[in-house]
RNA sequence: GCCGAAGUGGCGGAAUUGGCAGACGCGCCGGAUUCAAAAUCCGGUUCCCGUUUAGGGAGUAUGGGUUCGAGUCCCAUCUUCGGUACCA
């Protein structure tokens, strides 16, 4: 019985008597001690512009990784891909002479620490803090060269203190639309003193205090809004869509219900025009730009008003195919639409009452069958005045548009699906160019689409819009419009382990922020984490019964707005998670300064226009990514930052992923289950054969690796070499145990390239003369990995490390300066290897802090060449010809060529292609 | 369904603008070293035909096309992965 091949670990050596080879216990020792000694030397500080020697002329470079949240299981080998790729390259500008920030830190209000202190009452703070114990101490022993006195975590009270701030000036102000900016509430608070802003019929100065607070709030960057959420009186808490199922909480199988909220919201789609069109300027992986784009999701349509048959009422619908107005046969309205609040019918109700408490997660799965109830009134098609039905569907979602839309069963599939159904009336209007099958719903030429009043026959989709648009203008039933996808953002949690909420509540419900000199909100400490049964959402923070009912004064409102011995009622939701992610970038310029969220020098200087490399997985490509320029984008406009993106280039590393095996039914089989006979993959249990799949690294599926045990095994320089030997940084690729060794084996050759193995001494030939053929490799090498670096292509960088070492071990010896030029290349790969061989080549300084070095470009090409040659597209055979032959010269070569004549014997040359330095293809039939 | 990415030896992967397909590593095979093993070193390793050699043929998911020449460009199809999900 073959032993499983993993997720056996493999000795990189036999315990071994030679302490000079390197090995497991060589490389462990020689990496504990140098990272004392870069920690001693704090060799990785970069200090900020006012400092003392800081040399402000070099270039900067800010490299980036997205901080991690420090779950209680530590670290696996995934973690690291993408921080050693940002590692390599920020030591590679170092040595280049580049200013480089690299820091970390961790994104610790969570979930999990929460969930943790609910089963066991531990503090959320507690568990967090000793889990960024873990990590930073599994980080540390890889070598990274983060700048660690800059490191910190959201949870600090001086980091969410501004996140906090930031929060209260977003709350203090609003978006004006005409300069596509956000200015200070007092500007809006002046304009419209001095009438320059109009707030709708009634002037400004006639409105009472209350109509004028609820203007000011209704126009706030953060402000409070009504928004539906997925209740659990049960587990006490909101739950997202994917935890419902079934109407059922996923966890428990609790009733959940479906009910509107007033909570925090951030007013994001007033940037989603400038959201969407900076994406331009940044240098991003397309498929993210493409993500972001969609999810913006903006289009052009119209909005048009309906009037309902026997009222004065109208329902407003928006479409983005006002072409097909005359198609529009019926109108179908979402279960929550304020109208609907008006049909009393019984099959209305009971369809509207089943519809609610179906999470929108359900509504989507079965969208093939369409339900959907008739209301009995009717619109009137404002085109051809016909009258049309209105029903109530819940395939009609109230967040877009307006919860309500026109029918054109004829060119939508949804509308076509749902007239099948129900059996209505379905007229077309637009006659595509090439008949097709099925429902039409792209461009063609409008038919059947004339009146009294407008007439559209024979126009292109594209004429037709626009002739549309401008009758609905004039007629005053509708204008052309823009619609985004993108909502407005929820920014309340009902959980405890998240940022306070810098806002009171006075009796009457109406907020006042807290000033920003009593600013943190901390968060108060609470015995009992189980959540309160209730039906009125209650959060977590409310059992803090003493924090949560206090005074004005006490709560640190500015006197101005309220008087000190006011009573007032904190806000008890939190933040979401995504809070301390949206500024944290800019927080590492001056990690610790005391006056302002980020001192004013440092930004300008680090985040001049942008971090110049944020490395992060593909999973946040959409909302972290999202959010976070939203943030840069109102605190650019309100004067706080310089930039107004805060990423100028984004890179996805890929997912590390790893074997793991699955039964004949799909179902998953933990890797230790799993053993090897006869080349086939069998169930210990059952014997049943299993196939072996790649997946995921998951605790469920057991075949998650440490990165400590690697370490253990061959050395942190071997991890990282490793993970960046895989393949492209960018792909995903498995975990094999089994490659390890090849890239062991490399630094192994390494040593022995300046080591005595058997006396540990110095190589003698170290001081020979240096060979021509290992000085061109070396040459060729430093060129090579020199280009491949800043594109982040490590593994042919390392590809092209083993071929010179392979060469310079086959010529049998390199000189000192050769091999101390490569072990600089080497140094941002394996920096712990490298720095002991710099040592020993009898360097006092670090070879991190050494120049990077240069390449010859005349060593790159060799006197001679070779050049295949081809006869109709086959290679017949080769040539040797002088590096700067003419096509003349190199033709009668390729002709002169005892194996080429060979071959064209009895043919005739039609035609002979010379591609210098590349090739010859000779025609002749 | 829609959008995006990708399909290359036994495996991970290389091939910068169309120019010797399979660099480099793993594994495997053979050899050296060793009492033996491990480790290390050297050589070989896409497949098929040719007993060896010389050589020949096929080959980058599939089927077509453009070109002197295609992994790379164009069209169609299939598969896998990721994102998204009735957005009117």
């Amino acid at each position: 019985m073959a032993p499983l091949r993993y997720p056996v670990r493999f000795m990189s050596c036999t315990p071994t008597k030679n302490e000079h080879r390197y090995c497991t216990s060589l490389a462990n020792e020689i990496e504990v001690k140098w990272q004392q000694a870069w920690d001693e030397t704090n060799i990785n500080k970069v200090g900020n512009p006012n400092d003392v020697n800081f040399d402000i002329s070099k270039p900067k470079f800010y490299c980036l990784d997205m901080f991690p949240y420090p779950s209680g299981a530590g670290l696996h080998v995934g973690h690291p891909v993408g921080y050693i790729g940002s590692d390599i390259l920020s030591r590679f500008k170092r040595m280049q002479g580049f200013n480089v920030l690299h820091p970390m830190g961790w994104d610790a209000f969570g979930l999990p620490a929460e969930q943790y202190a609910i089963e066991t009452g531990v503090h959320p703070a507690k568990t967090t803090r000793k889990a960024i114990d873990t990590f930073r101490g599994q980080l540390k022993r890889i070598g990274f060269s983060y700048d660690w006195s800059r490191e910190f975590a959201t949870i600090d009270p001086d980091y969410y203190k501004w996140t906090q701030w930031i929060w209260l000036k977003a709350y203090d102000s609003w978006f004006d639309e005409e300069k596509q900016k956000a200015l200070p509430v007092s500007d809006l608070v002046s304009g419209l003193e001095q009438k320059k802003i109009s707030c709708g019929d009634t002037p400004w100065n006639a409105l009472t205090q209350t109509q004028q607070d609820e203007f000011i709030d209704s126009k706030r960057l953060a402000y409070l809004g009504e928004y539906t959420v997925n209740w659990c009186p049960k587990l006490g808490t909101v739950l997202a869509n994917e935890e419902v199922v079934d109407g059922r909480s996923e966890r428990g199988g609790h009733p959940v219900v479906r009910r509107s909220m007033r909570q925090w919201m951030f007013r994001i789609t007033a940037y989603a025009d400038r959201l969407l069109y900076d994406l331009k300027g940044l240098d991003w992986p397309e498929s993210t730009l493409r993500m972001q784009k969609d999810w913006i999701g903006r289009s052009e349509g119209a909005d048009i008003d309906f009037l309902i048959d026997g009222c004065d009422k109208t329902i407003r619908v928006y479409t983005t195919r006002p072409d097909t107005l005359f198609g529009a046969t019926f109108m179908v309205l979402a279960p929550e639409h304020p109208f609907v609040e008006s049909i009393k019918t019984p099959e209305v109700q009971a369809y509207v009452e089943e519809a609610r408490n179906r999470s929108d997660v359900d509504r989507m799965a079965d969208s093939k069958e369409k339900t959907g109830v008739d209301t009995g009134k009717f619109a009137i098609n404002p085109a051809n005045g016909a009258k049309i039905p209105i029903w109530i569907a819940d395939y009609v979602l109230m967040g877009y548009g307006h919860g309500a839309i026109m029918a054109v069963p004829a060119h939508d599939d949804r509308d076509h699906a749902f007239a099948t159904a129900h059996s209505i009336q379905i007229v077309e209007v637009v006659q595509p160019d090439e008949p097709c099958e099925g429902c039409f719903a792209s461009e063609g030429v409008a038919v059947n689409s004339a009146s009294e009043v407008v007439s559209i026959n024979g126009q292109q989709t594209a004429e037709a819009k626009q002739t549309i648009i401008d009758w609905l203008k004039t007629s005053g039933f509708g204008f052309g419009k823009v619609n985004y996808r993108l909502r407005d953002w929820l920014f309340s949690r009902q959980r405890y382990w998240g940022e306070p909420f810098p806002i009171v509540f006075d009796a009457n419900g109406k907020h006042y922020p807290i000033s920003e000199t009593s600013l943190p909100v901390e968060l108060p400490t609470i015995d009992d984490y189980t959540p309160p049964v209730s039906d009125e959402p209650q959060p977590l923070l409310a059992k803090a019964e003493s924090w949560v009912h206090t005074t004005a004064g006490e709560a640190g409102v500015d006197a101005s707005l309220l008087s000190p011995d006011t009573p007032v009622r904190r806000e008890v939701n939190t933040m979401p998670g995504w809070a301390g992610s949206c500024w944290y970038e800019l927080r590492y310029c001056s990690p610790s300064c005391e006056t302002r969220f980020v001192d004013k020098e440092a930004e300008s200087y680090w985040m001049g226009n942008g971090v110049d490399m944020y490395i992060g997985g593909a999973e946040h490509a959409v909302r972290h990514l999202l959010y976070t320029r939203f943030w840069q984008k109102m605190l650019f406009d309100l004067g706080e930052v310089s930039s107004n993106e805060p990423f100028k280039k984004l890179f996805h590393q890929g997912l590390l992923t790893s074997f793991a095996f699955q039964r004949s039914d799909k179902t998953l089989v933990p890797t230790t289950e799993v053993e090897e006979k006869d080349g086939k993959y069998v169930e210990k249990i059952t014997g049943e054969e299993v196939n072996q799949i790649i997946a995921k690294m998951s605790k469920s599926l057991k075949n998650v690796v440490n990165p400590d045990d690697v370490i253990a095994e061959y050395g942190a320089d071997t991890l990282r070499l490793y993970e960046m030997y895989m393949g492209p940084l960018e792909a995903s690729a498995p975990w094999n145990t089994h490659d390890i060794v090849g890239v062991h084996r490399f630094l192994q050759r390494v040593w022995r390239l300046g080591i005595e193995e058997e006396t540990g001494e110095l190589r003698a030939c170290l001081n020979s003369e240096p060979n021509e053929d290992v000085e061109r490799s070396l040459h060729k090498t430093i060129a090579k990995v020199t280009g491949d670096i800043p594109q982040l292509a490590y593994n042919t960088a390392i590809a092209s490390m083993i071929e010179f070492v392979n060469s310079a071990t086959n010529a049998g010896c390199i000189t000192t300066s050769q091999l101390q030029q490569f072990i600089r290349i080497l140094s941002p790969f394996a920096p712990h290897i490298s720095q002991e061989l710099f040592a020993r080549l009898g360097e006092d300084s670090f070879v991190c802090s050494s120049q990077w070095p240069s390449f010859d470009e005349a060593m790159l090409t060799a006197s001679t060449i070779e050049l295949p040659v081809q006869i109709m597209g086959k290679v017949r055979g080769k040539i040797e010809v002088p590096a700067e032959a003419t096509s003349e010269e190199v033709e009668n070569a390729a002709l002169a060529d005892e194996r080429v004549k060979e071959c064209l014997e009895g043919l005739t040359v039609r035609k002979i292609i010379v591609v210098p330095g590349k090739i010859i293809n000779i025609v002749a039939n």
